[in-house]
DNA sequence: TTGTGGATTTTGTGATCACAAAATAATCAA
DNA sequence: TTGATTATTTTGTGATCACAAAATCCACAA
């Protein structure tokens, strides 16, 4: 049972527990990565004994778990009790845009000042990455690294408040990109992650703002086009 | 049991569920408001069994609440397990004031066009309910109003994603403005309500926003200036 | 073939229990 | 009296269980 897959920090969550909550612990961690690469789908629904059958653990730390991503608004408990992942409609997904552009450029900026020329060249290496992601067609590592890149700049900044918000925003629309990836394919996926590095080594707030704000509007730009229309 | 005190909704949560999960609902409804209504002492470690008892249910439906609630951050979970409400800080302060500034106005222009002059109506009346808390110096009465204030006005709109995160920032300075109001009381309170109101009336987006973010600051600096030079 | 009704299984919920870690109380030595 | 050390209690965690609601399956009739 005490399987000690430590694999790194969930964004939101606390520190790595040292034997406390380890078991609930890696349900979250095994659960968030699963919804922020897309191995959930969208309207299907998630059982309780399934999952913990699936994580080799007692029903109980799952629980747990899924009350806290419902919480979150990254699963929706139906009124019969079933966890589901939420489904995308326009106006949520229109909502979710506008949140991103108010909160992310913020968070960059407010990060901006602890990113040093150490990070940029780390992210400039998930940016490869990114690209050589982007040319497999593997779009669970696209999902991935992607994530990986913008709270990288994120979290450098020691916020307590915004942070937790835009990871809770990440969470409610990844498994609907990773629909839309499996739809459409990511070759033709554009970013503005080398702009957003540039802005970071010229310490250019203003600049990071506006390709983080670009970025956002890209990506999810390619999603609303081609993703809704089915619903 | 079916205890029907609607204050707000309930942020993640749905619709009075009927008897799937009502003894969670009801602990979830109570340790919400108790929270809002600053019941909770920042600081002071909350327990599961002491709180399972005093609502008098098992620990069960207690401990999802808190673990929904620490997923909000509303509440937080030290590494040892033990649950407790979060102290405020002066940077954890800062940031929320610009989260809710960010996101409050935004969501008070959502809901203008769905708030008609009956609902402008309502909001007087619930003012004037504040103004005679003020007066009293009731301060559980007046937070519990100055909510329903707000959010009466936020959740017109249809909104799924922006509201949850209101409610969450709200749910986090909650406590704390209540130790506040305990130590310099409510008298000098003032409030941008009408101004709010009138904007509403003339269906003004830009006097609305301004109102709402002008209530925001005054009622915080009024609380940051007073309040956090103790920690 | 297609509904329709009842039987069966699956599911979430709340409660209880055993256990280990942590916090608290009590004890004793300096 | 004060400090550390041990004993006791409290606490969260994970597992299991009983139960009711819900979903699924299956037989049967039109």
């Amino acid at each position: 049972m005490g399987q000690e897959v430590r694999t790194s920090t969930p964004t939101g969550s606390s520190a790595p527990r040292s034997g406390r909550g380890a078991t609930r612990d890696q349900v979250d961690r095994a659960v968030r990565t699963a919804l922020l690469t897309g191995r959930f789908i969208p309207g299907k629904a998630v059982t309780l004994r399934g999952l913990a059958q699936d994580l080799g653990v007692s029903p109980m730390p799952v629980r747990e778990v899924l009350q806290r991503l419902a919480a979150e608004n990254a699963l929706i408990v139906r009124p019969n009790g079933r966890v589901q992942v939420p489904e995308m409609t326009a106006a949520r997904f229109d909502e979710i845009l506008k949140a991103r552009l108010l909160l992310e450029p913020e968070l960059a900026e407010m990060a901006l000042p602890y990113l040093t020329r150490r990070d940029a060249k780390s992210l400039e290496e998930i940016d490869l990455e990114i690209d050589a992601s982007i040319g497999t067609g593997d779009a669970e590592a696209y999902m991935r690294l992607n994530h990986l890149f913008h709270f990288r700049i994120y979290s450098a900044s020691p916020s307590e408040i915004l942070l937790p918000l835009a990871e809770s925003l990440w969470l409610q629309f990844a498994p609907f990109m990773r629909m839309v990836y499996g739809r459409v394919g990511t070759a033709n996926l554009i970013d503005w992650h080398k702009e957003a590095t540039k802005a970071i080594r010229d310490q250019d707030a203003a600049a990071l703002r506006m390709a983080i704000a670009s970025d956002i509007k890209e990506g999810m730009g390619i999603l609303g086009r081609d993703g809704l229309t089915s619903e």
